[in-house]
DNA sequence: CGTAGTGTTGAGTCAAGTCAATGGTTGTGG
DNA sequence: CCACAACCATTGACTTGACTCAACACTACG
């Protein structure tokens, strides 16, 4: 008889995507402690101004970060797929400045900050990992803020579709041809800085022009080259080789 | 006769805005190998591309983030005033994914980048306070994707005026009314996602407002609330306070 | 079925961009 | 010390990419 599979072992691969663990740091993550919640879409793991208690890891399920103009106006700042740790970008940081949630029904596996905190001062090996986990999804950002604010609408949705198709794919995640887009096109627009009327025109002319295939919110690109091309897409940002530079010997 | 002061006790000024040190750690800090580099307004620290070597702290002068698109289109995503390091966004990263370059004429002390990782390493203080360090840098490109995604130019403008002195403040550089903002409309027009014509007039228009006084570049607020609340700009994104979550007994 | 949330489309408007010329400053070398 | 050159700031006239408003269609779910 076999024990249900640990669901922090998805974190442990996402660590790995970019950085390499012993044997023992993989023991210590596996062996934080953790409890599941089963949450709907729209859940938050954290309201902007709130005290971080939790660093959730979605285990299924996918989720966005967010913040808000003092109009109401929302920006979606980060997209995140299973297996991502949803907190570490609060776990020193004392009042959140933005929020996060779920756009799907998702579970979630809710470790103690203060044990995921003790774990990252006590094991220099997964202080390295969270620290080039941090480093690479702050790279994320300035990519963000280069296609929000220097893209036209078509490159810049061209470039949130293959940056989604390259983490899920880096995440073991990719189906063969495509993904299930999980947003409404409202929720598009406000990644993209754009209004949701915008982004309709744009994925139809996407469309048109043969780059995107669309079924409901599937997506698929029948030429990925082209797809790549037309995105002024380039995966150097995502850092997806592990990072050696600073490893522990 | 007194040794002359050491470039570093800059960066753990820095540090200890978001951190507390413990003696132990400033120690460490101070006794970092640097060599000193003056250098021209517009010197690489690290370019798109290449292996990071070593780790610039700015001693005195400004430096900026930026990226390009493929068409050549210049995106500025971050800015740094004196004190600031200028690579630990590439710590732990072995390809950079953006430039880094100075805006002004500048001192760098440059700190080979194995010394810094090595004492990351061994020191829990430091880490946690370097660590802090890039989570803040995150929050404020999470803000950036607000600002140039969602603001108008007129709020987008003023929002970065109001960081930049919000900023300087922190760091003990604010001069009692203002401040020489160090870069020309183009750049301005590159970190705000707009082009140089229409940054110059949406800063004759704050200017008409009587929201800020302009001489050469030199920036005055005359009534800082007003024009806090015209830039939708509030400090908690900069997390200036201490954070003492996870700081070690 | 009916309702609420999405997605789609058309027509008209506007914020920001483009193009192009002029004016001001700064630094440098004769 | 002046004159030129290079760079930067400013302004006007015109264009355009993206937004707004409004209607209608589709889908899922109770």
């Amino acid at each position: 008889m076999t024990s249900p599979p640990n669901p922090l072992s998805l974190l442990v691969r996402k660590l790995e995507i970019h950085a390499r663990l012993t044997d023992d740091d993989r023991k210590a993550v596996l062996a934080l402690p953790w409890t599941m919640r089963t949450v709907d879409a729209g859940t938050y793991s954290i309201r902007e101004g709130d005290r971080p208690e939790g660093c959730a890891v979605l285990v299924s399920g996918f989720a966005f970060r967010q913040k808000l103009t003092g109009d109401g106006a929302r920006q979606i700042v980060a997209l995140h797929i299973p297996g991502e740790p949803l907190d570490l970008q609060h776990l020193f940081l004392d009042v959140a400045d933005h929020s996060v949630q779920t756009l799907t029904r998702a579970d979630l596996a809710v470790i103690p900050r203060v044990a995921l905190q003790k774990l990252v001062r006590e094991s220099a090996g997964v202080a390295h990992a969270v620290l080039v986990t941090i480093l690479v999804e702050a790279s994320i950002f300035r990519e963000w803020v280069l296609n929000v604010g220097r893209r036209p609408s078509r490159e810049r949705l061209a470039h949130v579709l293959c940056e989604f198709a390259a983490r899920l794919d880096a995440q073991g995640l990719a189906e063969e041809y495509g993904y299930e887009l999980p947003m409404t096109q409202e929720q598009l627009a406000d990644t993209l800085g754009l209004t949701p009327v915008h982004v309709n025109r744009t994925l139809k002319s996407l469309e048109t022009e043969g780059l995107i295939k669309r079924d409901r919110r599937f997506i698929r690109f029948p030429d990925w080259e082209r797809m790549r091309r037309a995105a002024d897409f380039s995966e150097r940002y995502l850092h997806l080789q592990p990072q050696l530079s600073g490893s522990p010997a």
